[in-house]
RNA sequence: GGGCCUGUAGAUCAGGGGUAGAUCGUUGCGUUCGCAACGCAAAGGCCGCGGGUUCGAAUCCCGCCGGGUCCA
């Protein structure tokens, strides 16, 4: 491929080589370097040898590289925060391009600038395992970078200037170019593609800078890894070079976790009670061996990390055992610094912990930083060691704002995780127990199930059981087989048909008052019509599409639906009756329809705002659904909303009605509103396109494609309905308004009338009543017990003398009028309390009721209620059983009621003779 | 978004179509100068809510509400 012959590299008398062990090319300007600089190929050489000519921290490198680029033509961005609000397909930011996909990389909107440089901070939790272990992982990192957008026939600059740029940074910081070797290595992901090379110094990979100029297209021309790809009129320098890297190789120290956090890893060792030796020069040999050794080696999975610390021990002359008891501890710490620096992120920018979406990832992290903790056997509150490294953060203030909130947070899910720990172990406490007395092992399908269904990683299954005395074996597999569980079928993604057909004119946006129009029919298909410009407002952003009707002359279709295709506005009707391209029609929509989704969709935002104002800063918006008679709003929170602030919001949200505010629109260019309002803008999700609307009600401001009132007072009352809890960390509010709201209140006047005349009290005494009527009910229900049983001994006396004898069983077979099964069976049983007796009662009480009890000593003798019971529900239409002793049961036609009896005495009778 | 588990006495839980249970706690009595401990006894349940199936539902089915948990 002549993708990498870079001019850049033949006149600074490169070499282009190939890799005696991976095969794969790269270019050097040293004639010596044989091999292409990337593990396994060859191994760590910077440990104990920096290669910059000074020590950087994360700050000034941070601060050298920005300021390098900002010198060379670069306009320094802000960073973006690390859960990707503007974007739908990604929860967290995974690198420094993804702050531009997808719109600035499609061209559709420029970018912030051009050239940028960014230091962007990023999450991947892919590697956990490794984080700690490896020397080099981290869950959380920085990548800086520049980005260059680079339109046909408008570049700025592509490769040779990229790599220029990064050989003139390295020298910059003190590089010796002859240690450098780039590595090409054709790059693929989330539907781009492009060459690329890997920026390889002391067997590290610093960099990577990518030359993105292919997009996935069914297809096109240049396949790559079986996917058909063509060539972009846009296209990009996407480099990302490791911030954490960079202050890594500048110390040379044996793991990156020393080099980045020194200050927190010794904290951590003082609380882990842990010798904190790196200086002791055997201590820091095997961290620099492990790392080495790490560096060319896949880490995840437990049986890899085994075979590396046999490599380890191996090399350094000691025993596995040894190694495993100094390494294990330290490693921990090492997560325990990454994970809560990803927690700051994560918190600071405002996730909230759930158990899904986003959420569920930062109560992951949580709780794997609590139960690594718990190892260690460190009792500082965990929200101690992130304030730790919030305070290590002076360049990110906004987490100082929110430390309040994240302190309430991180409380919370250390108490929850404590319960959930707790229910556990009782629970695999119960389960051993089990298995124990029947002298099985506990199947794998148990162990899985304890963690998929509550949450109890195995691991606390094995110790707990091993206290309750059974063994138990985990595969290294494990999470794989629960993964296993859990996969399925992808779902086929939708193929969005392109219309070959100019955007419809939105008039419901020109004139949202408008309720009537003329417009031109530019197509139809099937029962779709497509016209030039229409009022019809098309599903979309939680509000529901218009209904009404299309005329032409005197023949009218109902419109039943509308939905937007890329622009084209197609109105579904109920007919096929043939309107023709170039149709004149006549449009309206029904008013009222549109009018409340209008109201509902404004409340929306008001209550959003009131909400924010109430419960914090945190709250975000997370989906939202108008109609005619109701919306609702879901909202991140942390914990249920409570009746006083649910009062409140609804207060504050009615306010804002009554102040009668101006509702602004305007259509901004995204860039400069994303700039002006940051990212709060997209709670309703991510519009398309270069310019968005812009919607503000008071202090809120949303990119909306709604259709809203003109000023709040227009909407008339807003009543919240209730609140729900649909999953951990988001609440539901429910509410109406306009003249729903009024319905609303009058039904409830009605639930309340109703309910007062009832019980012939006025509402205001209702719940006094109520609550009397139950504690009534309650001591009636009590007392009809009682008497039952009284009346249960009276009958018993009384009937005494109706027992015929068969063979010394004295048997009762009567029939109660009236009696209930209860009264049946309190008679019954009292009689059977005897020894040698048998009842056999029936009533007539809805249908035909039937209880039957054996005395001890007739079941002795054969008598068995059930099989008796059994036989005699029969023949009243019904069916029955029970015990030996006490059997229940009835039919449905009393007549036969007699006959019934006379079947019970005849088997008991069968049974001991006569 | 997709699963799975779960709701029974004040608390922790058993039962899982046929008379609602255990332990702790509570109250009373006994023993004691008193307490603890012990013994005896009692009170305490719309078996989350609403439908359905059934002669009969805490139990089975459906829906709702609440709690937990895993995955993407």
């Amino acid at each position: 491929m002549d993708e990498y012959q870079l001019d850049y590299f033949k006149d600074n008398g490169f070499e282009r080589k190939q890799c005696p062990k991976c095969c794969k090319n790269f270019w050097t300007r040293d004639t010596e370097t044989q091999f292409c600089g990337d593990p396994p190929c060859v191994s760590y050489s910077f440990i104990g040898a920096p290669v910059f000519k000074k020590e950087y921290d994360i700050s000034s490198m941070r601060e050298a590289y920005l300021s390098f680029f900002e010198k060379h033509g670069h306009t320094r961005v802000d960073r973006y925060p690390v859960i990707a609000r503007w974007r739908d397909d990604i929860y967290l930011t995974i690198a420094s391009i993804a702050d531009f996909q997808p719109f600035v990389t499609s061209g559709l909107v420029p970018p912030p600038a051009n050239p940028l440089t960014i230091s962007q901070p990023c999450i991947r939790l892919d590697d956990l395992d490794a984080v700690g272990r490896s020397g080099r992982h981290l869950s959380t990192f920085e990548m800086m970078a520049h980005h260059c957008f680079n339109k046909r026939g408008e570049e700025i600059y592509w490769k040779d200037r990229t790599v220029e740029l990064c050989d003139s940074l390295l020298k910059s910081l003190g590089l010796d170019l002859n240690a450098v070797t780039y590595k090409e290595a054709p790059w693929a992901g989330g539907g781009n593609a492009g060459p690329s090379v890997e920026v390889m110094v002391g067997g590290l990979e610093l960099a990577t800078l990518v030359f993105m100029d292919l997009k996935q297209t069914k297809g096109g021309s240049i396949t790559i890894k079986g996917e058909s790809y063509e060539k972009m009129d846009n296209y990009i320098v996407d480099t990302g070079y490791g911030l954490e890297r960079f202050v890594w190789a500048s110390k040379g120290s044996p793991t990156i976790y020393d080099a980045v956090f020194p200050k927190i890893v010794n904290e951590l060792m003082d609380l882990a009670g842990i010798e904190h030796a790196i200086d002791d020069p055997e201590y820091a040999n095997f961290f620099s061996q492990n790392a080495r050794m790490a560096g060319v080696m896949d880490i995840s999975g437990q049986a890899n990390l085994l075979q590396l610390r046999k490599k380890v021990a191996d090399s350094i002359g000691t025993t596995v055992e040894k190694l495993q008891r100094i390494m294990a501890p330290v490693e921990s710490v090492y997560s325990i610094t990454d994970h809560t620096r990803c927690l700051a992120f994560m918190l600071g920018d405002g996730i909230i912990p759930s158990n899904v979406k986003a959420g569920y990832l930062a109560r992951l992290v949580l709780r794997r930083t609590l139960r690594l903790m718990k190892e260690l056997d460190i009792r500082e509150p965990l929200i101690e060691i992130i304030e730790m490294q919030i305070r290590n953060f002076p360049e990110y203030p906004e987490f100082k704002e929110r430390l309040d909130t994240i302190r309430e947070i991180v409380g919370l899910e250390e108490e929850k995780y404590a319960d959930t720990i707790e229910r556990g172990t009782k629970l695999v406490r119960k389960t051993a127990q089990h298995f124990k007395e029947k002298k099985e092992k506990m199947p794998l399908g148990e162990i899985i199930q304890l963690y998929d269904t509550h949450g109890i990683p195995p691991e606390i299954t094995r110790e707990v059981s091993k206290e309750a005395g059974i063994d138990i074996e985990l595969p290294d597999t494990f999470y794989s087989l629960v993964a296993q569980k859990h996969s399925k079928a992808q779902v086929e993604e939708e193929e969005t048909k392109n219309l070959d057909l100019p955007q419809t004119r939105r008039l419901y946006y020109e004139s949202p008052e408008q309720t009537e129009f003329e417009a031109i029919v530019l197509d139809v298909i099937e029962k779709n019509i497509v016209l030039d410009k229409t009022i019809f407002y098309p599903e979309g952003g939680g509000q529901p599409a218009d209904h009404g009707t299309l005329s032409v002359n005197d023949y009218v279709v109902n419109v039943v639906d509308v939905q937007s295709l890329n622009g084209v506005i197609m109105h579904e009707t109920d007919s096929d009756f043939g309107f023709k391209k170039g149709d004149t029609v006549k449009g309206n929509i029904d008013r009222d329809r549109r009018i409340a989704h209008m109201r509902h969709h404004t409340a929306t935002h008001i209550v959003n705002e009131a909400a924010k104002s109430v419960l914090g800063k945190h709250i975000w918006q997370t989906g939202a659904q108008k109609s005619v008679d109701r919306a609702r709003l879901d909202l991140t929170h942390f914990k249920r909303i409570t009746e006083d602030e649910f009062k409140e919001i609804e207060l504050r949200a009615n306010r804002s009605v009554m102040n009668n505010e101006p509702v602004h629109i305007d259509w901004m260019d995204r860039i400069e509103a994303e700039k002006q309002y940051g990212f709060v803008l997209y709670q309703g999700g991510v519009p398309p396109g270069k310019d968005i609307r812009i919607l503000r009600v008071g202090n809120d401001v949303e990119a909306c494609g709604g259709t809203h009132v003109s000023n709040t007072g227009f909407i008339g009352p807003i009543k919240l309905l209730k609140t729900e809890r649909i999953q951990d960390g988001v609440e539901r509010i429910e509410f109406s308004a306009g003249e729903a709201a009024i319905k609303r209140l009058q039904e409830r006047d009605d639930l309340l009338n109703k309910a007062s005349e009832a019980l012939r009290v006025s509402p205001e005494q209702l719940p006094d009543t109520v609550n009397r009527f139950f504690e009534e009910w309650k001591d009636f229900k009590k007392e009809n017990e009682r008497l039952k049983a009284e009346l249960a001994q009276e009958r018993v006396k009384a009937m005494m003398g109706d027992a015929i004898d068969i063979n010394g069983l004295r048997v009762l077979a009567k029939k109660i009028p009236h009696a209930d099964v209860e009264e049946l069976i309190k008679a019954a049983s009292e009689f059977s309390k005897n020894e040698n007796v048998v009842a056999i009662l029936a009533s007539d009480k809805n249908g035909v009721k039937i209880v039957v009890a054996a005395g001890a000593g007739a079941q002795k003798l054969g008598v068995n209620a059930g099989a008796i019971v059994r036989e005699m529900s029969k023949l009243v239409g019904g069916g029955g059983g029970g015990k030996p002793m006490i059997a229940q049961g009835g039919g449905t036609d009393p007549s036969k009621i007699v006959e019934a009896l006379e079947k019970g005495v005849e088997m008991v009778r069968e049974k001991v003779g006569s």
